[in-house]
DNA sequence: GATACACCTG
DNA sequence: CAGGTGTATC
């Protein structure tokens, strides 16, 4: 703490601890500070968040649901953990939550916490094998958790951690969730839906292991089931991590710093991030590589698909055939007449009468090839053949004779000629319905396959090519890609979310927001720090792979979709729910009938009236909203464009509509940005917002609005640790998040207001969140992503996880 | 000096 | 959310 002394420290932290903690600038410095501050209640709970972010932060993997618990914290070296009930473990809880704060700030781990710390660190560590807080972070480098090996767990060493975690969950998710990414079309038969949903499933399968494969990140990966066994594992993993690791020394890393190794390494970096464009191009170009992948998975299913619905097809044909057989036996018309009917127009139809031959014909036929489709056509051919020669031949006479004449035996001819229309009304029914189907379900976007998981959250940089919605309001559709989110994502938990730049490489794991800026290149900008700067170093550039990347991590193969998003799980739908299609209202209404928040119409006002920011803004000009843009804008938003790809998405259009200033609705869009990066670097804010001409003041105020969303999003996330502890939490898995919470009400109100996402009670309670972090967002709605995503070690809840249980959800720290 | 961030205030 | 300030980094 070079700069404050103790007591402005401390002074300061009382004030607000919050947000920077973790980022802070300040970091090596106040380890003194840091020893007492009891009274901060609030730091204490920070320090409680932060030791359950630490542990959060590795835990990916796990289980998915609803066992995911983390561990609390325990004050002692040993693990113990605090009794609730003893006010003094109480007490000591906290001065060791403080003390870690604390030492936070100094921007070391403390280890003084550490004990706490570690074992929450324990339970989750399998996870991340992340460190210890900033040394977690940096895990989100994912090779950080390489950098682990203790971690007992399972897996957790391994090389893969994230990934696995990733992967494990997204299988596990995957299948029930995404059980139909198709939608099933209509009309099919329930055994043919069957059949698709086994093929469908063992596609996914398919991609899932693709995707593990593809993965490098998470080192752990956790069965659910076993999350608590697992959890332990984690948790010895992570105390190793701790204790190999030195501290810190002065700041954390930022986080999405990449470091593994590094933060064992005791070495920070300080320096910002230089290369995060790099490594986001590479992202980039896995993300692309990654969709094509999807791409082409998405038309080997659809082909699948394409086969059992023709077989299908011939099914009924055959069944229609059997039926009209019947009846032809029964030798009542009723059905001929109908036919008869149905047939009058067609030019084939002859008034003669027929021998019976035909209707044995088929009889016979029918006998002897029910099932075989190929007999019925062949069936219809000859009969028609047959009808034309009789007709030629009985033309004549019949002109002559009457109709009267007709015998049984013209009947049968003309009921013939009938069925042969018939047939053919009904194949050329059939086949249209058929492509019908086929069509529609290719343009939904498909419920990306599991992996989706969430979705998270990057953002591809580029976007992926997928179509964009430039046009359709219906990104989905338009896009085809998979809402996968599974948060659903909009999954496109994303998972991925979107940090375009940020991209992880793969391994990236960027649980941690991103630096808001990236100079791009070297050119333009010496500074590399592009992120965190000062204090901050704190950021670790190499974070910023936040989940965005994560999501896109993931998002391999497996999706079709462009996105990456998380999908995983969630069928069809997107999790915004039906509103899906269009994205109607105000969505597509122009910024002034939306239904902004104050605020935010306010700021469009300001900015309408070309309204300068101040030094910031000095060269912004208004914004000009309303534009077909920011529909589609809107609509990805809705559509819970978490997902990298919808950020990606967004460019195409925006290039036709770029704006000078920034509108509602970009701001809209920040706010959903942010629930996947905490700190986007300029080259993911230029990719979600390709549609505004990008200058000093725009990324000023971009970055403002970004610092403002921090602020609050961490005021929230102590103001619910300092209640928790008021009401004498001990243990993060008594940590509850529902609906009715604080929290979750805050949070959707900031930052969806408008409800544009919608959480729905499947998201909320169900997530399958394991994977959510960084890498793995899977599934989930991009709220909750969101509200998983923290910023620092620190407070920041971002490595809790919402876990649903019967009847609520817990947050969990892995 | 420029930049980015945290912090504080309105 | 914006404006301002202080700080750290480049």
């Amino acid at each position: 703490m070079p700069d404050h002394d103790s007591d402005s420290l401390l002074n300061r932290q009382t004030k607000r601890r919050r947000v920077d903690i973790g980022v802070k600038r300040t970091v090596g410095s106040t380890a003194s500070a840091a020893a007492a501050t009891p009274d901060n209640i609030a730091r204490a709970k920070a320090a409680i968040f932060s030791a359950m972010n630490s542990l959060s932060s590795h835990s990916h993997h796990g289980s998915d649901n609803d066992s995911m618990e983390c561990s609390v914290v325990q004050p002692h070296g040993g693990p113990g953990v605090v009794s609730a009930s003893d006010s003094e473990s109480k007490s000591n809880v906290l001065r060791k939550l403080l003390k870690r704060a604390n030492s936070y700030e100094d921007a070391m781990m403390p280890f003084p916490g550490t004990t706490i710390i570690s074992q929450l660190l324990k339970n989750n560590i399998a996870k991340n094998g992340g460190g210890p807080e900033r040394g977690e972070r940096g895990d989100r480098g994912d090779r950080v958790e390489t950098g682990f090996p203790g971690s007992g767990l399972s897996n957790a060493s391994s090389d893969a951690p994230q990934e696995d975690a990733c992967s494990n969950s997204s299988q596990d998710s995957t299948p029930q969730e995404c059980l139909s990414p198709f939608g099933r079309p209509p009309g099919l038969a329930a055994f043919d839906i069957e059949r698709l949903n086994d093929e469908h499933l063992r596609a996914k399968r398919a991609r899932v292991e693709n995707i593990i494969r593809g993965m490098s990140h998470s080192p752990s990966v956790v069965v659910p089931a076993a999350s608590r066994h697992e959890r332990d594992h984690d948790m010895d993993g992570e105390r190793e991590m701790e204790l190999d690791c030195p501290p810190p020394q002065s700041q954390h890393q930022a986080p999405g710093s990449p470091r593994g190794g590094e933060v064992c390494g005791g070495s920070r970096e300080n320096k910002r991030k230089q290369r995060l464009p790099q490594q986001q191009q590479q992202s980039f170009t896995q993300l692309v590589c990654q969709r094509k992948e999807q791409k082409q998975e998405e038309r080997r299913q659809l082909k699948l698909q394409l086969e059992d619905m023709q077989k299908q097809l011939r099914q009924l044909q055959e069944k229609f055939f059997q039926i009209y057989d019947s009846t032809d036996d029964s030798e009542h018309n009723d059905l001929h007449n109908d036919l008869g009917n149905m047939s009058e127009d067609s030019p084939v139809r002859s008034d003669t009468g027929g021998d019976d031959r035909g209707g044995d014909d088929l009889r016979s036929d029918n006998e002897m090839s029910d099932l075989d489709p190929g007999h019925f056509l062949d069936r219809a051919r000859a009969l028609l053949h047959e009808q034309a020669m009789l007709a030629d031949r009985e033309k004549p006479r019949r002109d002559g004779l009457g109709r009267g004449k007709a015998g049984p035996g013209s009947s049968m001819h003309a009921e013939g000629k009938q069925l042969a229309e018939t047939l053919k009304q009904e194949l050329n029914s059939a086949m249209t319905q058929v492509v019908d189907t086929v069509v529609k379900v290719f343009a939904k976007p498909p419920r990306p396959t599991p992996q989706q998981a969430f979705p998270p959250l990057s953002l591809p940089p580029e976007r992926f090519p997928p179509a964009v919605n430039g046009d359709n309001p219906n990104f989905h559709t338009a896009n085809q890609r998979l809402q996968c989110f599974g948060d659903v994502i909009i999954p496109n938990p994303l998972d991925s979310f979107p940090s375009m730049p940020g991209l992880p490489g793969p391994t990236n794991d960027q649980t941690e927001a991103l630096p808001l800026v990236v100079r791009k290149t070297p050119s333009e900008h010496h500074h590399q720090s592009s992120a965190v700067g000062a204090h901050g170093s704190n950021h670790h550039p190499a974070l910023h792979p936040s989940s965005l990347s994560a999501s896109m991590g993931f998002s391999p193969p497996s999706f079709r979709h462009p996105f990456p998003l998380p999908l995983m799980g969630y069928p069809f739908q997107t999790p915004l729910g039906a509103p899906t299609g269009g994205y109607p209202g105000k969505d597509r209404t122009s910024p002034d009938s939306m239904d902004l928040p104050r605020e935010t119409t306010s700021l469009r006002t300001k900015m309408a009236s070309g309204h300068h920011l101040g030094h910031h803004h000095r060269s912004c000009s208004p914004a000009h909203p309303g534009s077909t843009a920011e529909s589609l804008s809107l609509s990805l938003i809705k559509s819970e464009c978490s997902d990298l790809q919808d950020m990606s998405d967004i460019s195409p259009y925006s290039g036709s509509n770029i704006q000078e200033g920034l509108s509602p609705n970009h701001l809209k869009k920040a706010k959903l940005m942010f629930f996947y990066t905490r700190y986007p670097s300029s080259n993911m804010l230029k990719m979600f917002f390709s549609d505004v001409k990008f200058n000093r003041c725009i990324t000023s105020q971009l970055i403002k609005w970004f610092s403002n969303f921090r602020e609050f999003y961490y005021i929230q996330m102590e103001k619910f640790a300092r209640n928790a502890l008021l009401e004498g939490v001990a243990d993060v898995r008594d940590l509850t998040v529902d609906r009715e919470s604080e929290l979750f009400r805050a949070l959707n109100v900031h930052y969806n207001k408008a409800n544009d996402f919608q959480v729905r009670r499947e998201h909320w309670e169900s997530l399958k969140i394991n994977t959510l972090f960084g890498k793995k967002i899977i599934n989930n709605s991009s709220f909750i992503k969101m509200c998983l995503r923290s910023r620092g070690p620190e407070l920041s809840l971002r490595y809790f996880y919402m876990c649903s249980r019967v009847g609520h959800n817990r947050i969990m720290c892995t």
